[in-house]
DNA sequence: GTAAAAAAAGACCGAACGGTTTATTTTTGG
DNA sequence: CCAAAAATAAACCGTTCGGTCTTTTTTTAC
C-alpha cells in the first residue's frame, strides 16, 4: 500500500451519503426512497446532496454498488479462511444462513431487490444488477475451474450451469426467508445447496 | 352453473380497475405506480377510482390477488390435463418455462414482485403475499400426499420440505430470467426442478 | 318515461416530489 | 492568516403525490 493521500471533505461526504442511502434503497427500493429520506438519514440539505450527486438515480447506482461491495466483503472473509473449493462454496451458504435475518445491508440481498424492482422500469439500475450478477457467476465458474485443476471438483461439471443453479437456488431461499422473516425457509434451500456442492466432489 | 345474475355497472368498473392496475403494480411496483397511472390505464377520473376504492393500497391489494388468480388459472389449465402427480408438478415447471418472457400478467411473478417490495415496507401487501405463498405450498403438499396414496410418490418424502424447495428454486429461476430477459437462465433451474420431481418417483 | 340512486367527472387540497439557484459557510493551499 | 475555491444551507421552482368534495352524468327500478 502507498501512503494514504488526504481525503477531501467532499469525498468523505460522498461516501457517507452512499453508505446511508444504500440502506434506504435496499429497504424501500428506488421509487420508495425520496431525496428527503436521504436528507434525513445523512443530516444534509438538498444543496449538500446535489453538490455531490447530480440526480437521485446517480445516488441509487452508487448506493447499489456500495451495498453489493459490503455484502461481498463479508462473504470473502468467510470464503478466504477455507482452502478447499467445496468448503468455499459451503461457506457462502452458511454465511447467508447466519445472516439472512441480520444482513450486512439492512433490507436483504441488494441484487435481488434491485433486480426485481429494476427489471421492468429502470434500465440504469438493471444494467448494474446484470453486471454484478455476471461477476458473481463468473467468480463461481473460476472457483470451480480452479477446483478441477486441484482435483477437488469432478471434471465433467458444467461450471456455468452450476453457478446459475447455485445463485438461483440461493436467491430463491433468500426471497422466501425474507418474506416470512423466518430462516427455516432458507434452511430448506440451504440443505439443497450443500447437497449440490457435495455432488461436485471428485471421488 | 345457476343463472347469471345481472352485474352492476359498479361491479364491472371495479373489475376493470383491478385488471388494469394489476398489470401496472406488477410491472412498476406499489411505490412506482401512481393513481394517475391507474387513471390513464382505466380511462377513469379520480372520482371514478375513489368511488370504487377508498385508497391506493386497497387497489393494490385487490390487484395483487387478481394477478395471482390470473396466473393460477393458467397453471391449473396445464396441471388439470395430466393425471400423474409427477406430471402435474412437471407441468408447472413447463408452464413457467414457456411463459417466463410472456407471463400471464406483464411484469413477471406477482408473488415475487410483491414479496420483494413489501417485505420491509408494506405490511398489508406482505400479509397477502404470505397467505398466497402458504396456499401454494399447501397445495403442493396436498398433491404430494395424494400422490403417495396413489403409490406414485415415495412415502419417505417430506412434502412440506419438497414444496418449499420447489417454490424457492422456481422463484430463483424466475428472478434470474427476468433480470436477463433470457429464458435460458430459467432453463437451468427448470432442469434442476425436473430432476427433483423425478426424485419423488416411487419405483 | 321518470325520479331516485349510483357512478363518474373534474376542480381542488395541502403535502411531498425531484431538482435548481443563490447566499453563506467551511475547507483548502499558499 | 488569508484569499480563492469548494461545499453546504435554505429558499424556491414547477410538478406530481394521494385524497376529498361538489357537480354532473349515467344507471337503475318502477
Amino acid at each position: 500500500m502507498g501512503p494514504d493521500q488526504p481525503i477531501s471533505k467532499a469525498e468523505r461526504t460522498r461516501n457517507m451519503i452512499i453508505e446511508k442511502s444504500a440502506v434506504l434503497f435496499n429497504q424501500k427500493g428506488y421509487s420508495g426512497t425520496s431525496m428527503k429520506d436521504i436528507m434525513d438519514a445523512t443530516g444534509l440539505s438538498k444543496g449538500g446532496l446535489y453538490g455531490n450527486f447530480s440526480s437521485k438515480e446517480e445516488v441509487a447506482v452508487a448506493a447499489f454498488e456500495k451495498a453489493v461491495e459490503t455484502v461481498d466483503n463479508e462473504v470473502r472473509i468467510r470464503t478466504k479462511v477455507v482452502e478447499n473449493t467445496l468448503d468455499k462454496l459451503k461457506a457462502v451458504v452458511y454465511f447467508y444462513k447466519e445472516r439472512i435475518l441480520d444482513p450486512p445491508v439492512e433490507g436483504g440481498c441488494p441484487i435481488q431487490n434491485t433486480s426485481v424492482e429494476a427489471d421492468d422500469s429502470n434500465p440504469a439500475l438493471r444494467k448494474r444488477a446484470i453486471a454484478v450478477m455476471d461477476d458473481w457467476r463468473e467468480r463461481i465458474v473460476y472457483t470451480l475451474h480452479k477446483g478441477m485443476k486441484r482435483g477437488e471438483v469432478r471434471m465433467d461439471v458444467d461450471a456455468t450451469e452450476f453457478a446459475i443453479r447455485f445463485i438461483g437456488t440461493l436467491e430463491g431461499g433468500i426471497m422466501m426467508a425474507q418474506l416470512y422473516k423466518d430462516v427455516r425457509y432458507f434452511d430448506v434451500l440451504a440443505r439443497q445447496l450443500i447437497a449440490m456442492v457435495e455432488g461436485l466432489r471428485n471421488n
